[in-house]
DNA sequence: CGTGGCCTTGAAGACGCTCAATTCCGGTGG
DNA sequence: CCACCGGAATTGAGCGTCTTCAAGGCCACG
């Protein structure tokens, strides 16, 4: 975990909600940040668990999602290089009921809730950077809660695929339980529906490997994307 | 709409996200604000318009709703005096999705946005209040994420009932229509649960007007109540 | 070569939506 | 004062979409 100033300092200055600040100010994050490396599967952090730390991806992968308490789970963000995990939560340090997770091996930096707090009070560009941050995460939350009501699993699974397209390009490495997971539905329905796609010609795929044929098929820009 | 600056500062002074602000504060607040009246049915603001106000509301009711484009609505919020209709929106004035719109003759203070932004940014206490208020919405919305999908109708509705006890009281003046847009449902569904909860000895309900009768019932904490 | 994760497919059944018809109530206007 | 009209509440029937349960195959990795 021997990362070097200078390199958490490049992390920081390309984070997503970190611009706008001074060369100076990005030194100071990167001296109050730790690193902490997460295999596969490893818990970023937890539910009902306080907050202390602001969590932003160094490399690797991590899912963000809520869970139920029939264990039901639902995806809310794929958190990659300069994205961070917890806008909200350091302000306030109490729990919520997200759960992150690593999906790959991955990298975090922390910085204390505190620091991260009287920083952002230091630094008022962060304020609405960060309120346009949660605008967009809001909307797609509401966005979602009108798909889950009104729109069946095959055009929520479009959406999603639309989604991926635009962020990880053409070549989706996820499982189907893991697509389940982010259009809301089970394994079965989500195989059953990507069949379909698949005879269409719109996707093809593998284990654990979508690629996604016809792009434009997906394009049915009803609404904006969601915000994975 | 000729109300004393003295009026506005009350209503300023009491308004959820606004402690911790000095008596000084509250009157330059105060100041800035306009009030205007809107009867029952009419818009307080439509969607995909450009946010230029700070709302927050003075008397009355005021609901405020997503709806897609096939018309299916869902309520988001039922705001009374001293609840704001939009925290996010004056900070970036990007048009969202959101509409409000008054259920009963209704007051609404109005803040221009920059003034609104202005002032957040020199009184940073409203910075973590509104934080807080953010951090219950989002929750709330990814709450009942989980519960469009995993939920019968018959719980949503009395997750809804029992947040409605808690805000209102255990006398709820609302339509079964303006129920099933809470509970992300249709009229029909809603009346036929209603009537099993009424059949149960749970409620009663006469037009436009549903009385809790055994709380008590409702009360499954499975999870938080809604921010309604 | 076995085990576990992932993909696939079938069949059954439930939940809730849609459409439709009817009644009830309150307010409005003649 | 009565008749009408529109919004609200009810209730029935039909049906589509998904979930659930179950069984089997495939692939990778230890």
């Amino acid at each position: 975990m021997e990362i070097s100033l200078e390199a958490r300092a490049e992390l920081f200055q390309g984070a997503m909600g970190f611009s706008g600040v001074s060369r100076q100010g990005i030194k100071k994050l990167a001296a109050m940040a730790t690193m902490r490396r997460f295999a596969k599967g490893q818990m970023v952090f937890e539910q009902d668990q306080p907050c202390d730390f602001f969590h932003l991806v160094a490399s690797g992968l991590v899912k963000v999602y809520i869970c139920s308490t029939s264990g039901f789970r639902m995806t809310y963000l794929l958190a990659r290089r300069g994205e961070p995990l917890n806008l909200v939560g350091p302000f306030t340090g109490d729990p919520r009921f997200l759960c992150a997770e690593a999906m790959q091996t991955t990298e975090v930096a922390h910085i204390p809730r505190h620091d991260f707090v009287r920083f952002v009070a230091d630094y008022p560009v962060l304020f609405s950077n960060i309120m346009a941050i949660l605008s967009k995460a809001v909307d797609s939350a509401n966005s979602r809660l009108l798909d889950m009501v009104e729109k069946r699993v095959e055009e929520r699974l479009l959406r999603v695929l639309l989604t991926l397209l635009d962020k990880f390009g053409s070549q989706i490495r996820l499982t189907s339980a893991e697509l389940a997971e982010l259009a809301g539905t089970t394994v079965e329905t989500t195989l059953r529906t990507m069949a379909r796609l698949r005879s269409l010609g719109i996707i093809e795929s593998e284990r654990g490997q979508i690629t996604i044929i016809r792009p434009a098929s997906l394009k049915n820009p009803d609404r904006l994307p969601l915000w994975v």
